[in-house]
DNA sequence: CGCTATCTTGAATCCCTTCAAGTCGCGTGG
DNA sequence: CCACGCGACTTGAAGGGATTCAAGATAGCG
């Protein structure tokens, strides 16, 4: 990581100036963030704010992963999404947050505390257009979510996360990558709905299959790709790739 | 329904003005969005769009009741979502459809064509202020019905879907209120990701336990509301609600 | 009055979970 | 250096909740 989470950092060096909320301001309405915000780092495995918690800031994830779950009494938990870089934490209006926040591995945030943020939401347009768009593409997310958990079988579940980091990571140049596993069994059963035996079970069964092959635990090759796309039960006609 | 769905009609006395994408919009913008709506009635049943379609319009539901649906290649399908009076259907700056849009009841949509209704949300930050503000409303709902379609029983799953009904039509001064299921056994199947016969199985279950009753396959009253709520899985406290 | 769509109920099956017992890998300390 | 311990993971066997398949009941409508 080339980018130093100085204070009074620049944020036209930022890495994910272009993709966050930030990304239709211009040189002046950036200048207004530079003066608002704040880096707050969390260690993998640590919780960066409960459901119910008062919303003191608003938050971009800079770098790393955090999850967004909810927890019901009993102890089931169900992770509603994973928070990449250039995603943001909180909803102006509100004085609480409606789910739990954690780092799933170190993370970074670039802060704005609540008032002056909402604030400057109302003033400059650019922001609440950014906002809006990147409601709409995690509501669409979410919703395409939604099928997987509410009709997927086990195994499609688990070949829809595989093919969905291979997409995110994948570089055109690169013909036979590895790819790193972000989150544990458990999580990953989390995630999809699943027992972590069941996501074993699965993971080994789509290796006996040569879809996939492990380096080790957290590593994976994919040794079909279209096997995979089949795997996953999105399309019919295999949605062959190459 | 008193509002009738003339061309010309005024915004003013819509009944959805204060909830819609409209609601922060002051009297010029309005005029703005009036010369250009245009209105469309479905009947129960029909097809409003389907995935992949082009999006000529964006629409506001005026009044019925649509669905949000994905239907897999195998013909397994999920409601992702009931679109009620004032929400939205449509994504700014994208072509085409994510999900089908399905029409349940009756419906009424307030219609404005692609472009020009992008140019407006450019312009006016009232409109896309108000669409963030609903986006991150949906967002959230989306996610706790996630929780729903990965960790709640089918018990759990129906009773929480009665619960929203409830919640939503429960006028304050009637206690023993009537309330209406706006969709079919199947309809409530693809919503909460299980199987007609299941659906019909707990709502008996329901009934047996003397937690509601039915008039008719379509009309229930709650004889025991604090039951249903536990029975939702929310709270381990029982969410005592007098 | 009967037709058809919707819904209910029953029985068998299956996929995933639950419970339980290992295995693997890695850092720590003897 | 290797034993130890612990967390993460794998694998097996039994059980259960929801589905599937199949009748039958009910209600709305011509």
């Amino acid at each position: 990581m080339t980018f130093v989470f100085n204070e009074r950092e620049k944020c036209g060096s930022c890495p994910i100036r272009h993709r966050a909320i930030c990304a239709r301001c211009d040189e002046d309405e950036l200048t207004l963030l530079e003066d608002m915000k704040s880096y707050q780092t969390f260690e993998a495995g640590q919780p960066i704010i409960w459901r119910g918690d008062d919303l003191t800031h608003f938050a971009s994830v800079v770098s790393g992963i955090a999850s967004l779950s909810r927890t019901l009494e009993d102890g089931r938990t169900q992770m509603v999404g994973l928070l990449l870089p250039s995603d943001f934490i909180g909803r102006p209006g509100r004085e609480t947050v409606d789910f739990d926040v954690t780092a799933v591995t170190e993370v970074t945030l670039c802060r704005f505390q609540r008032r002056p943020f909402e604030d400057l939401v109302d003033r400059v347009p650019h922001i609440a257009q950014r906002m809006m768009e990147m409601a709409l593409d995690e509501l669409t997310a979410a919703r395409e979510w939604m099928v997987l958990l509410g009709r997927k079988t086990a195994r499609e579940k688990i070949a829809t996360f595989l093919e969905m980091i291979v997409r995110r990571e994948t570089v055109p140049t690169q013909s036979i990558q590895e790819y790193q596993l972000p989150l544990t069994r458990e999580e990953i059963a989390n995630f999809l709905g699943l027992t972590l035996e069941t996501i074993s079970r699965q993971l080994t069964s789509l290796k006996k299959d040569g879809v996939v092959e492990f380096i080790d635990r957290r590593h994976f090759r994919i040794k079909d790709l279209n096997a995979l796309h089949l795997a996953s039960g999105d399309d019919a006609d295999g949605g062959v790739i190459v």
